[in-house]
DNA sequence: CGCTAAATGCAAGTAGTTTGCAATTACAAA
DNA sequence: TTTGTAATTGCAAACTACTTGCATTTAGCG
C-alpha cells in the first residue's frame, strides 16, 4: 500500500480517500477486474471516478491492462509478478500462466517489444 | 474462394453477392481488419450486414478474431497459416509473429486450450 | 483555518457494436 | 423458367462500455 501511495505522491497526485479505496480493493483482489468489478468492490464511488482513478493507476504503471475474450478491458495489480491468464470456458475460473516470450519475439522480429497481450481460454482439469 | 463458399454451402447458408464481396475483400487483404475496414473495402454494403457476415464467417471459422491494443475487434482470414502480430507503435506497420505456445501452456496448466490471444507492440527496426 | 488547484459526482456524449422489423433476394420446387 | 418462401439485407434505433464537460467538493500547502 505505502509503495503505491508513494508513486502517487512522487508524481504530484493527491492521496484521496477514493484513490486509497480503489487501491486497497485491487490489492485485495489480484485478478483481472473490469471497471464495474472495481466499482462493486468500492461502495459509493461514481463510475467516472473509478474510470479516472484506474486510468491514472495505469499511466503510473500501478495496474496493468489485461484483455480477455470479451470486449471489456480488465486491470490488475501485478508488481514484480508479471504473468498471464488462462480462463476456463466452463466454470469461469482464471489461473495464472507463468510464461512469457517477449524475448523470443524480439529476436525473431527485430522489434523492440514494449507491450504485449497473451491470454488463453480452455477447459480446466476439474471441468474435463 | 471456392473452399470458403463450400463451407457456407455445407452449412446451409446462401451464397449471396454480399457474402462473396466480403470474402473476396478479406482474402485480398490478409491482415487484421476492423468491421469498418471491411466496409470500406466493400462499397455499398450496410454496416449491419458487414457485421452479420463477418460474425457468420467467425462462427464458421472462416475468419479469426484478433485483438490489438485498442478497443476494436479485428478479423483476419488465416487458413492453414496460424500466426500472431507485432504492431509498430511508431509507424503502425504490422508484421507476422510465427510463434505459438499453446502446447507449452497446456502442459503447464493442465487446461485443454481452445482459444488464445497473443499480440505484441513495439518499435520496428526501421523506426529505431 | 482558509485558499486554491486538484479531485469528484452527475449527466450527457461517443464509439463500436447489436438488434427488430420490413423489404429484398437466393434457390428449391414446380 | 417462373414462383414461393425462408434466408438475407438495409435502415433505424438500441445497447454497452467507456469518455468528457462542468459545477461542487476536498486535500494539503501556507
Amino acid at each position: 500500500m505505502e509503495f503505491y501511495l508513494n508513486i502517487l505522491k512522487q508524481n504530484g497526485y493527491k492521496l484521496t480517500g477514493k484513490r486509497k479505496l480503489v487501491l486497497e480493493a485491487m490489492l485485495k483482489n489480484r485478478r483481472p477486474l473490469t471497471l464495474s468489478d472495481v466499482q462493486k468492490l468500492c461502495v459509493n464511488i461514481d463510475f467516472a471516478t473509478i474510470y479516472r482513478i484506474v486510468n491514472l493507476f495505469n499511466e503510473l504503471d500501478i495496474v496493468h491492462e489485461v484483455k480477455l475474450f470479451d470486449k471489456q478491458q480488465y486491470y490488475e495489480i501485478m508488481k514484480d509478478d508479471h504473468h498471464h491468464h488462462v480462463v476456463c470456458q466452463s466454470c469461469g475460473k482464471i489461473d495464472r500462466v507463468d510464461l512469457c516470450i517477449t524475448q523470443k519475439v524480439s529476436k525473431l522480429t527485430s522489434y523492440t517489444i514494449t507491450n504485449h497481450i497473451m491470454e488463453f481460454k480452455g477447459i480446466c482439469p476439474a471441468c474435463k
